[in-house]
RNA sequence: GGUCUGGUAGUUCAGUCUGGUUAGAAUGCCGGCCUGUCACGCCGGAGGUCGCGGGUUCGAGUCCCGUCCAGACCGCCA
């Protein structure tokens, strides 16, 4: 027998008790006359214990067990004469009187403690190894734990886990699809799935009026931190809904993740904001409400004093940052240098200090006088000790730069604290984006995403003017999911293709199939993704989703454990009737 | 496609700006001592193609060029 326990449950409660413990040698320390072993396993550790005087034969062999040896070992849980409070197990010790060998290690390369000495670049060449380390292995306890949870709710609110295909038809539009080649149908390929976006719909028009499914989806974009070529989704859709329909239903999915995960009650309802006004007021449509700073716009305030760089901008706005009017020469400059930079983008920055005294100091002291900064303040709601922060420029990316100085400020201050969620629906999305290097109109979500129903007939004459029946779930200014209703009439399908500049036999040849099936009764639907890895680490304080995934990809998409992509053999290339040029196909 | 940062014992790093003796530290590893450790302690030892290639120089870990790898970001991610 292998074990009777595992190395996480002996208790004073087992002492006397023989037993059998398998698992890993996490450390041994070796004091001559005796040998303490930390025997490792999933559960936890337990102390082994050798005595040179009672058992030198069998001392001696523990003695020689190196790091990360794999070892059976037998004998009585007693009672420690040292206890170790910092161990769950810390009180017991098993005094071995039998021990195995199961399997030797190598050295590892890389300490395999909670803080470990490793790289990134280690860690991820021995995945295995590193997901022995105790953070390692609650990211995937914890992982595991939120999938349970959202299957227990989403079963209990009658949804379907309902598979579908992962080589289906490459459809060029928005992200890169991978293709994979079809070796019985030579020169015709597969793709993986972005997302099982019609397949979903398809479920609809079948009637199974709720689904999910905990999906891996595919996109052959480049990397980020946050972002894998490989991802999952909690995918879902429901038929006979409307937008509240599926807000409320989605909502208490989170609310229900944040009770069962975090043990936090949630008791007011999600905020819906629409884009627009989450653009204006917070310069993104993923808004941080952990705290408040909202962007004031000033335009019509300021212009028309001879300060050449306000009065030739489109927009001008600034928020108000409590409490910072002692902030230094040293640290403006500092905050200017940070608008400055190139993913900001931002030409300078103008302060108004608002003093605890009542006086104000700003950098353009030399066009506006205390009366018109103490209007300005009282506009943008300062109060004396406060730092007002001013960007110019056209609407859009000043926002932009507006929203990133707000969380710079935040951090700053901070107000960002990992231990508090603020989560709101941002609603009414563009239905398109006009692209300029293409010259024509793409899906801001997808092709398939509703319009609403009042813009329906701006679809053609003023197609960038028209909402979508979109929605988007952001916490702490990550966006984790979104979603929209759906089309669900073959005729504005339709439209939305030519919109789109489909022609009717491109999106035939594409989307044939959708819009055939909606030709038979389909019900008005819709649903909602969400970013499964980064729900899992943002329900666990954290933005890395790598941390969260077994076997993640490195920043190039490489899986450098696996050594993945990789070349294939001329064999292989031949059977699939692929060219070879040069070192690639 | 672009910008930036890094690559030096098994590992994490210092040394590079300002070129000059035998390239250091910690940790890990090996050996010795040690009967209550739990970051055990003490003593000793081994361990390096300074990512790779080229150049400048009397001399390159250090300066220059190229290249590979890793990380962060911009573009991109319907």
């Amino acid at each position: 027998m292998y074990r009777t326990h595992t190395c996480g449950e002996l208790t004073l409660s087992n002492k006397g008790s023989r037993v059998v413990l398998s698992g890993w040698v996490h450390k041994s320390r070796d004091l001559g006359g005796m040998t303490f072993i930390d025997l490792r396993d999933r559960y936890g550790k337990t102390q082994l214990v050798f005595n040179m005087e009672t058992n030198p034969g069998l001392c001696a062999d523990a003695r020689k067990l190196g790091r990360e040896y794999v070892i059976s070992a037998e004998g009585f849980v007693a009672e420690r004469s040292n206890k170790n409070p910092k161990m769950p197990t810390g009180d017991i010790e098993i005094i071995v009187d039998r021990l195995t060998v199961l399997s030797t290690s190598e050295i590892p390369p890389f300490t395999l403690e909670e803080e470990t000495d490793g790289g990134d670049k280690l860690r991820m060449k021995y995945r295995y190894l590193d997901l022995r380390r105790e953070p390692v292995k609650q990211n995937m306890i914890h992982r595991h734990r939120v999938a349970q949870e959202v299957r227990k709710y989403l079963d209990l609110n009658g949804f379907i886990e309902i598979e579908t295909p992962v080589l289906i038809k490459s459809t060029p539009e928005g992200a890169r699809d991978f293709v994979v080649p079809s070796r019985v149908h030579q020169g015709s390929f597969y793709a993986l799935p972005q997302s099982p976006q019609t397949f979903k719909q398809l479920l609809m028009v079948s009637g199974f009026d709720k689904y999910f499914q905990i999906v891996r989806c595919f996109r052959d974009e480049d990397l980020r931190a946050d972002r894998q070529p490989e991802f999952t989704q909690i995918d879902c859709e429901m038929s006979f809904v409307e937008r509240d329909d599926v807000l409320d239903a989605f909502e208490g999915l989170a609310v229900h993740l944040f009770k069962a995960i975090r043990n936090i009650d949630v008791k007011e309802k999600f905020i819906r904001m629409t884009y627009e006004q989450a653009i204006s007021e917070y310069g993104t449509d993923k808004p941080d409400l952990r705290f408040g700073m909202k962007i004031t716009e000033i335009s019509e305030k300021v212009k028309g004093r001879g300060f050449n760089v306000f009065d030739k901008s489109e927009y001008i706005g600034g928020i108000v940052a409590s409490g910072c009017s002692d902030y230094s020469r040293k640290d403006l400059d500092r905050l200017a240098d940070f608008v400055k930079k190139p993913q900001i983008g931002a030409k300078g920055l103008v302060y108004v200090k608002y003093n605890t005294d009542g006086s104000f100091k700003s950098s353009v002291d030399r066009f506006y006088g205390p009366d018109d900064l103490k209007s300005l303040a009282a506009i943008m709601g300062a109060e004396p000790g406060d730092l007002i922060l001013i960007l110019a420029g056209e609407r859009v990316p000043t926002l932009k730069a507006l929203s990133e100085l707000r969380l710079e400020m935040a951090g700053q201050m901070g107000l960002r604290g990992n231990d508090q969620y603020k989560a709101l629906w941002v609603v009414d999305y563009p239905l398109l984006e006009w692209d300029d290097e293409t010259q024509r109109y793409y899906a801001m979500h997808h092709p398939f995403t509703s319009p609403k129903a009042e813009d329906l007939d701006m679809l053609e004459s003023d197609p960038g003017k028209v909402r979508a029946n979109s929605y988007d779930l952001v916490i702490n200014g990550v966006e984790i999911g979104g979603g929209s209703i759906r089309i669900h009439d073959a005729e504005i399908q339709k439209r939305m293709f030519r919109v789109l500049g489909f022609t009717d036999e491109k999106a035939r040849s594409q989307f044939g199939f959708l819009m055939d099936a909606f030709g038979y009764g389909a019900p008005p639907h819709g649903g909602i993704a969400f970013g499964f890895d980064r729900w899992v680490a943002l329900f666990d304080g954290s933005e890395t989703i790598r941390d969260y995934i077994a076997f993640p990809k490195n920043n190039q998409g490489r899986d450098v454990m696996i050594d993945t992509p990789s070349k294939i053999s001329e064999e292989q290339l031949k059977e699939l009737g692929l060219q070879i040029k040069k070192q690639g196909i």
